[in-house]
DNA sequence: AAAATATCATGACGAAAATCATACACGTTG
DNA sequence: CAACGTGTATGATTTTCGTCATGATATTTT
């Protein structure tokens, strides 16, 4: 059970909302949990709902035509999901999966725009959060030019540490979906953090023990000149 | 010279406003050319502007620590430059260059935000018009991750000749950097196009000869079961 | 016009990573 | 319990692509 005022506050996005907007957002949202695996919505589906996590990790993702899995991007506390499908009024363009248990508030679209819609100061921060995004993903294209795969999952595990605890709770499989490599040469170089005692992993987890390694090699090798 | 009213009117962003709203924006804007090479702002600067283009193709792009140039986003008509940044109220975080002739239509800051405050019809395109910015974002990592240096120029040619014709007035070095590889990759995928007829060269053009051929290429091999 | 610079072109080589193959541990399920 | 699926591990081989080198044309600069 979650709380919903307290997830709405702890938002940025409607965190210093007065009270009574405070109040009609809360009134239009309601909860709902996902256990990991389960799906939140799917590519293809038309965009009837945003979808804020409160807690937990949700991906969004698609196959490829080969069949592989390919991870776009990683939702946490406080991301907003749907927004743009919402927007632009059309289908989801991935399907969302919780990769975690995940608990959301979800709000109609409908009441969603109207609540925007009637206060400039939220769509602002509407605004901000979206350009949030953007950059994140300018980094996500620029770290696949520069980046090496070793580089790429050092600064994956690196950023999701930051997020959430030293506890990983992914596959490899869903790693190497995330970076944009094999399964094998995900394993691979985590073999080799594990060697080198920067990790240690079971079934389905990645504990990261040296947190500060990983942040050298994430920034990849001197430069020379 | 450009044409204030009829460049707003073009960009959907602006173009059913009401005409009271059309000669606010028309009144707060400024008319701006580049050359080919020109900056039109740098990475690290204040962003105290919002820039329009009208015509042309600015890149925004940055270097790697080796050196490497690296073009993160392309814009062309109708494309909003340094909104993430005035949003944030934060630095650019690439330097934008133009790529072409350019011209561009410069808004300020905070006459943009006001007009944009005070009208909750154009926030909401905004909102669309970041949300397709980051489906396109999106659909380059994407294609980062699962595309091979051909399947990626081709895309990426597809896309230029969809926008801009099929003379497309950028070098190989340009191409490289905006799929990520090296320019002799580069020059050497466009040769092979060249060879099967797909497109012709000069020095710093590209003509698109086939562009069904290359559509074909850019979706890749035929699915195997 | 001569020199410097940028672009295009190609060959040779090597490093990184994908692919293919096999094996094993673990948990789930019939 | 046996069978199966899934995740992890590792070796061998191949592909792709980056890097280095060299040269030929253009284009701009001096």
């Amino acid at each position: 059970m979650i709380n919903k005022t307290q997830t709405l506050k702890a938002c940025e996005l409607f965190g210093d909302l007065s009270l009574a907007e405070h109040s009609k957002f809360a009134s239009v949202c309601r909860e709902m949990s996902f256990k990991r695996g389960e799906i939140i919505f799917q590519e293809g589906d038309r965009a009837g709902n945003i979808v804020i996590v409160a807690t937990g990790q949700v991906k969004a993702m698609r196959y490829t035509s080969e069949g592989m899995e390919l991870i776009v991007e990683i939702f946490g506390k406080c991301d907003i999901m749907g927004v743009i499908a919402v927007f632009a009024n059309e289908p989801h363009a991935h399907t969302a999966v919780a990769m975690t248990e995940v608990s959301t508030l979800v709000i109609r679209k409908d009441d969603f725009i109207e609540l925007i819609g009637s206060n400039i100061q939220t769509s602002m921060k509407v605004m901000r959060y979206l350009g949030q995004r953007i950059r994140n993903l300018q980094e996500k294209v620029q770290d696949f030019i520069s980046d090496k795969v070793e580089q790429r999952i050092a600064k994956l595990l690196v950023a999701l540490t930051k997020r959430m605890g030293k506890e990983i709770p992914f596959t490899r499989q869903e790693i190497a979906a995330m970076v944009g490599t094999s399964i094998e040469t995900a394993i691979r170089v985590t073999s080799r953090f594990k060697e080198a005692g920067i990790l240690k992993s079971s079934r389905g987890k990645i504990f990261v023990l040296n947190l500060e390694k990983l942040g050298i090699i994430a920034e990849g090798p001197p430069v020379k000149f």
